[in-house]
DNA sequence: TGCTGTGAAAGAATTCACAGCC
DNA sequence: GGCTGTGAATTCTTTCACAGCA
């Protein structure tokens, strides 16, 4: 059975969007407990190292169930297995990574992943003449439907080059995985049947900087 | 002057924060239109194109000042340099990148971050050991406060491998940046007068995992 | 008619206040 | 005391409805 429910309705949960952003951060503080081998991790703790407020910390815990203790917090062996299994791994391990050029190589080089419980399972790539990887095996993009079909990967991460984003976002526009991850930082069009997130390193620096600016409009 | 007033108020704008993750995309839109030669751009057009409501659209640009035209929609020239300096260029283009692994090697080679107006002005190493990359000169990570001072950067990409991370973030925070990237995907602190963004492809998967199963849980 | 701009209403997310438990 | 869990209050976002303009 599904864990995913709330502790007192039974109801299955719709995690808030800004709550899903925030999990995998205090997944992340879990795991680093769990190594020093602590067995216990506040609200407050946390939130003063992640630097927002402790009431939150528990609102979003509690919206996956994650269940803790007076005077202690929460365990952490079990609250990382929640978090663990809610946010990734168990469901949805198996991905699917478009692309081999630089991008793509960091994906394929990000301890993160497999420690969370994420494998890439197939690499594939839209140009016919993009060097040869020498380390990984890939194929080419249109079998990529075919291997969505036979092994019911749900996921996949677009890292292709921008001049090829179009073309393999068309593919797998058509290929009926369930979610992208887009690195791409073209302006891409999807099904809205697909969930997408997407990710850019060129984004991130721009709302940052629109972050300094705000911050400091306010500030002083 | 600094042109980010609002139109009536002539206040200082306080941009709020998913609007302010939103506007990277809408200025992409508007380049690709700039590419093909198109002088406006409609709200409803771009809602299409990303998949949420126009009015949303013409709310996110007037807040940051944009001005439309009735019956046209908005000029493309003009809102593309209107975002574009919003959101980074101008004040903040120089950036320092800290690591040099295949993460900081994707993000040197980012097409995205140079066409937008950012600049890798110096890249700096915490391992004394790591393979020294051929093709672009680096400094150890020591001198980058000193760095900060004389160059006035207040921008930094931090790309090292996790087990780097919190020795540079420290470094960093007492440089004196004003806003950081953080990329490794370890739960880092900063203090908090600093702006951080957080970004990784692992969280980014996780958050992407739980919105596929959000979505199942309520359309099916 | 076709689109923008805006004040008002609805809906989410965050924060507060306090009850409960060890 | 120290920390969690929760309903109520507040604040922030989004959506709606319509006025205005070319």
């Amino acid at each position: 059975m599904s864990p995913y429910y709330t502790q007192d309705t039974m109801e299955p949960l719709g995690v808030p969007l800004p709550t899903l952003r925030r999990l995998p951060l205090y997944l992340r503080l879990f795991e680093q407990k769990a190594e020093t081998g602590e067995e216990w991790l506040s609200s407050e703790a946390m939130a003063r190292e992640l630097g927002f407020g402790a009431i939150q910390v528990r609102k979003d815990l509690g919206a996956v169930g994650a269940l803790g203790s007076p005077k202690r917090g929460f365990p952490v062996g079990e609250t990382c297995r929640l978090l663990g299994s809610f946010l990734g791994a168990e469901d949805f391990s198996e991905t699917f990574l478009v692309g081999t050029g630089p991008l793509a190589r960091a994906v394929l080089s990000d301890e993160g992943l497999e420690k969370r419980g994420f494998r890439i399972v197939a690499i594939f790539e839209p140009d016919p003449r993009a060097p040869r990887p020498s380390d990984r095996k890939y194929q080419p993009l249109e079998r990529l439907p075919e291997l969505v079909k036979r092994m019911g990967t749900r996921l996949a991460i677009l890292a292709v080059e921008p001049c090829w984003a179009e073309a393999a976002a068309e593919v797998l526009a058509r290929s009926g995985v369930a979610g992208v991850l887009d690195l791409t930082g073209v302006t891409l069009a999807f099904p809205k049947e697909m969930a997408v997130v997407r990710e850019s390193f060129c984004a991130g620096l721009s709302t940052l900087a629109g972050n300094v600016r705000a911050k400091k409009a306010r500030g002083a």
